[in-house]
Order: structure tokens, then C-alpha cells, then sequence
DNA sequence: CTGAAAGCGCTTACAG
DNA sequence: CTGAAAGCGCTTACAG
């Protein structure tokens, strides 16, 4: 290790100094202006011969504008920031990793701060963005927090991925983007129900999110709705903060009676894997004895899990309805609520060729 | 809608304002840099009286320092980029949480940059990055790149998970945090011929980056070493981008002679998860018959894929590890390379509570 | 076509 | 204990 006094300590202390505007202009012997314009492409910036001297000093000392001034001076940075409730659910991270490649092509930056569904850090991180000047929210949150309530009451702009604004006033665009998630509780029903299935489970978190209530919720209204008498109805709702154990601890339940026998609804794939690691461990029987359906069919779970059959939600496209719904925000215009259809996605039927 | 020249539109066209150092000293009537001192908590920053009445107008504002004008000044942005080869690699999204999780403690603010492994990609990123003045980088892609290639030259501040410095001189510290990749490989060889195993199939990526190559040649050359003829062991370099590819590929080369019979060491998690489906459809014994053991053993591997045994890699320590790296380079050190211990995760052995 | 100057929000010596 | 002033890197009217 080099001595803390060492010369080279000094060198690599920070990071290496790179040319600003001032020493192009310097270097090339014209003004901080006309650097800038011709940097910046603007319509009539200087002389053919004035930008070319220019070009080489950029060129010959790797001038690149520093954002961080352009930020300051414009009020805008450029950077939009992501808040997911848990990077470690593979849902989340396709989320993030679709947005994130879409604000790119907008000319975003996307700052991804994970809140692990804590008030604390997500108020910690709203503020730490606010500081940064983002210019836009995303959120795939669905934690409430005195700083969430805060922004939303002051107008930041912010789109709601997946779980709605627990905050929205009344009557007002949303900007939630998602599935309907009552509607696909129902439709799973309906799988279930076609299927000749006489004995439900229906597997959810306790103190879930509205997006997950409201899936369980509509699956169990729409069984009622088809005649199945509540005693054949198991709502089960384990504790748990990942939806991992929450699946175990729910087939754990579901399989305490006696051998379960009928068909089962997960609210979430993640609830589904649990469902299923407790079934190897502890044989409950997960073949077409027992159909198992769950939301979200998220590309991963067609590679791991091919005996997993769900209503896919179109994630790989929300990076793109997020931009839109920002562009909205940043024209002036209240964003509306998106909703986006999901589809079946059939266990072991989904093609390979479209995973690569 | 607002229509486009609506008073409305114009109100939130932009962030909500927010108070600057400026207002806050001409409300308080104080100076300026009295109410910075006051912020930053400066030794003796103000009389009693004087912070009273200041912290009292910071609090009515609701004021929050901008820190975009705070880098500008210092020089420093408290930012770090984190370059990833594919945010849909559980692997890679487990990095990037724990990484995420360790520099907020250190009061850092995470940038995740997704390359998708691709050069022009990273040099984008890169030269966005250094716009913005990050202070350090973090890396986790294996890709060459002319921009790569040169901010290693000129001596930024970056770190390598996973996947070592591709430009590093020659006897340099690398500031690559992993595990001994071909030693991986080696141990996962004795695995297979501990449990009598007399034919091996090795799948790996085709080009793969250095670390599966070495995780790959390790476990051949290890086979070898203790005899296995060379007829026995089936090097199975599969392309495609994606690891899941790369495993359905593998797995379909190795079924497509006769009946497979022996032991499989998939060189990633993901190759596994590939060789799996590929299993499930077709038919490829995955049972003790034909023992299958792969090197990163994720988190969600344990949940997803009960069947696998595989040599675990401790990611989720790997954020402790990176800073750490980060804060040596950031006093001016070299950052040595840092080579984690893996362990053996047994099929279906990690207790459900550990993941919870 | 080009430049001098103001100002974005902040920190930090330097005076008093 | 407190303030006036310079300056971080940039853009943008405003002159010329």
C-alpha cells in the first residue's frame, strides 16, 4: 500500500480532473460563448473555421460538458428517478430494467433506488432525489409515508407502476400504470372454473399491497358469482414480507388439513414459487390433479418454472408507457391511468425462441 | 386533457419550486453562508437566537439543500454508477440491490446503468457518467470497450465484480472483487467424481466472458487430472446470449446422441435454469442418476430451483466488499483484488428461514 | 459571427 | 458570531 503521505496518494485521490469550457475556450482563443454554442449545435454559432480550431482542442483535450453545471444553470437535470419496493423480485427488476431502457432512448438517466417496501428510505430517497432536481418519479412502490403523501400533495410528477397512488385525490388521473388487477383475480377464477375444478384455494399476502388484495379479492367474488359455496373456497392470506415465503407459509396452510385436492390461484409468481418449493419439500401436489394459475407470468418464471401456468402482465412494455406518462407530466397534462391487458400464458407453452 | 394553452398546463409544466439557500437567508434576514453553516452543521456556525430563527424558517419552507449546486462546488457529486451486463439476471439484480443498499449507508447514491453487454452501450454510459461527475464506477459486464479502455488509462476510479478489469496492466491491483473462478470449476469436478460419476458433461457459454471460460477450463482440466479420459467428458460451449439459451442449447446437445447418463456442471446458475427447461420438455434425466451441479447458487435458485446443488457465491456480501473497495480508491490506494469463499448449497438443503 | 456578463445554488476562505 | 465575495461549469439574453 502506498504511504498516506506518498506522492501518489495525492494523484489518485480524486478523480482525474477532466477540461472545462473555460480551458477549451482558453486553448483555442475564443470566447466561453462560443464554445458553448458550438458544444451545443446551436443554429448560427461561429465560422466554419472558428468551430473547427474549436473541434480539435475538444477533440485533442476529451472535453465533455460537464451535466452537473448544465443542470445547475438550467434548472433540470436530466435524471429520472425509480423507486422499487425490492429489486431482489424478479417482476421489480425487469420493471426497472425495461424503464431504464427506455428513459436512455429518451435521453434520461434513471436513478433506482430500492425502498425495500420501508417508509424510512423511501422518504430518505424521495428527498435525496428531490435534492438531485430529478425531473420525474417513478414508482413501484406500495408503501405509504409522510414524504410520499408530501410530494404528491405538492404536485411532483410521479407515475405509479403496478401499485396504485395511495394518496391519489379523488377524481384525479392517477398515473398508475398496471393491470386490472380485480379483473385478472377474476379470470383466474374462471381458468379454475373451466377446468372443472370443485375446491379452490386462493393464495395471498396478509397486509398485501391493494394491487395484490384486489387480485385475490376478485378471484374469490368472481367463484361466489359462480355459485362455488364459500365453505369450498380457501382464502388463505400468509404473513410474510417476501412473497416467497408468504407462498410457502399459504401451501404450508393449504396442506396442514388433509391432502389438498383442487385448484389454486397464487396472487403473484413469487407467491406461486413458494407454493411450489413447500410442494417438493412436502409433496402437496401441484400436477393437473390440483391446476395451479398465478398473475404476472414474468419471462423468468418461463424458464424456471414451465409447470407454471399465469395471466401474463406485459412487463417488458412498461418502460415505454412510463416514458409516455412522464412526456404527458412534463407537457403540463395530468397523466392518464393506463391499463394494460394481460394474456394466458399456458404452463410449458411458451416458445423458446421468444425468451432468447 | 388541459388544453395546451390552459393556465393549468403552465403550472405543471415544472417541478414544484423550491426555496433556495437565497430565500431562506433573506426571509431569516441573516446572510447566506450563515444559513449554509447552519445546514451543514458547522462547528460555530451561530449564535442560539440567530438558528432558532433559521431552523424555523428552513422548516416553513420546507427547505432541502439542492445538491446539484452543492457538487458543483465541491467538485463531487456523491454519486457512483453501476454498470450492469443484464439487469435480468437474478444474479446481476441481486448485486445490484446489495451494492444499492451498501452505498446508501455510506451516503452515496447509486446510478444502475444496464449495457445489455453491449460496447456502444457501456461507452455511452460511461461518458454520461462522467458528466455527471460520479466518483466512482462499479462494474459488473464483461465487455471491451474503446471508452472502457480509456477510462481505465486515465486512471478512474472503478471496481470489477464478477468479471476482472479486461485492460488491467500487467501486475496491477485490479480492484476485482469474486470468487477463484477456476478453482470453482475444479470443485465442482470433485463433486461430480465424488459421487462416482464416470461421464461429464461441462456446460458453458460460447465466447463467454473470462469468468465462465475459467470456471468452464477449470473443471475439465481438474477432470483430467484425476484421469477421466478425455472420450468421458462432453465440453459443451453453447451459443446465445442469454445463459437460459446458452443452457436449452447445452442441454439439447447433450441429449441429442444417445440417453444421457452422468453428471452435468453448468457453469452458471442461469445455464442450469436453461438445461432445466430443456428437461422438463424433453425429457433429460436431472435426477440423482445424472447429479447436476452449477456455480453461483442465487438466492432465488434455492426457492425456484430446489433440484439444483450448486457452489454458492456470496452476493449478497458483495456490497460491503465494493464500497470497501471504493473507499481505497477513494483515499488514494490502489484496490487489490478481493477473492470471496464459495460454499457447497445442496439440492433442496437451505433452510426456508435463511431466505426469508 | 463573437464576446462580456449575469446567474443557476452552493461552500469556503477571508474579514470584521 | 456574521457577512461580502469569489467561484464551481454551464447557458443565455444582450450587445456589438
Amino acid at each position: 500500500m502506498a504511504s498516506p503521505s506518498s506522492p501518489r496518494r495525492r494523484a489518485a485521490s480524486r478523480a482525474p480532473k477532466s477540461a472545462s469550457l473555460a480551458t477549451i475556450a482558453a486553448t483555442a482563443g475564443v470566447s466561453i460563448a462560443t464554445v458553448s454554442r458550438i458544444v451545443n449545435g446551436l443554429p448560427r454559432h461561429a465560422s466554419a473555421e472558428t468551430e473547427a480550431r474549436v473541434r480539435q482542442v475538444i477533440e485533442a483535450l476529451g472535453y465533455r460538458p460537464n451535466q452537473i453545471g448544465r443542470a445547475l444553470q438550467q434548472g433540470k437535470s436530466r435524471l429520472v428517478a425509480m423507486l422499487t419496493a425490492e429489486l431482489a423480485n424478479p417482476v421489480m427488476a425487469t420493471i426497472a430494467s425495461v424503464t431504464e431502457a427506455a428513459l436512455r432512448d429518451a435521453g434520461y438517466v434513471m436513478i433506482l433506488c430500492d425502498t425495500h417496501d420501508r417508509p424510512d428510505l423511501q422518504d430518505e430517497y424521495l428527498h435525496a432525489m428531490r435534492a438531485l432536481v430529478v425531473e420525474g418519479y417513478v414508482l413501484a412502490t406500495n408503501v405509504r409515508s409522510p414524504g410520499l403523501e408530501e410530494f404528491v400533495t405538492r404536485g411532483e410528477r410521479m407515475v405509479f407502476a403496478c401499485r396504485p397512488n395511495p394518496y391519489a385525490a379523488e377524481g384525479t388521473a392517477g398515473a398508475f400504470l398496471g393491470i386490472d388487477n380485480a379483473q385478472a383475480g377474476r379470470d383466474a377464477a374462471d381458468y379454475l372454473l373451466d377446468r372443472d375444478c370443485t375446491r379452490f384455494a386462493v393464495l395471498s399476502q396478509a397486509n398485501g399491497s391493494p394491487a395484490s388484495i384486489a387480485r385475490a379479492l376478485g378471484c374469490c367474488e368472481r367463484l361466489r358469482e359462480r355459485g362455488v359455496p364459500k365453505g369450498r373456497i380457501r382464502d388463505i392470506r400468509a404473513p410474510g414480507h417476501s412473497h416467497l415465503a408468504v407462498g410457502y407459509a399459504a401451501a404450508r396452510a393449504l396442506a396442514g388439513r388433509r391432502p389438498w385436492r383442487g385448484g389454486i390461484v397464487c396472487a403473484s409468481d413469487q407467491i406461486a414459487f413458494g407454493t411450489y418449493r413447500f410442494a417438493c419439500e412436502h409433496g402437496l401436489d401441484l400436477t393437473t390433479a390440483n391446476p395451479l394459475i398465478s398473475i404476472d407470468g414474468a419471462d423468468l418464471s418461463a424458464w424456471l418454472a414451465p409447470w407454471l401456468t399465469s395471466l401474463h402482465v406485459p412487463y417488458e412494455e412498461f418502460g415505454t408507457h412510463i416514458v409516455e406518462m412522464l412526456q404527458t407530466l412534463w407537457k403540463g397534462q395530468p397523466a392518464a391511468d393506463h391499463i394494460v391487458p394481460y394474456s394466458l400464458r399456458a404452463a410449458g407453452a411458451f416458445p423458446v425462441d421468444d425468451l432468447c
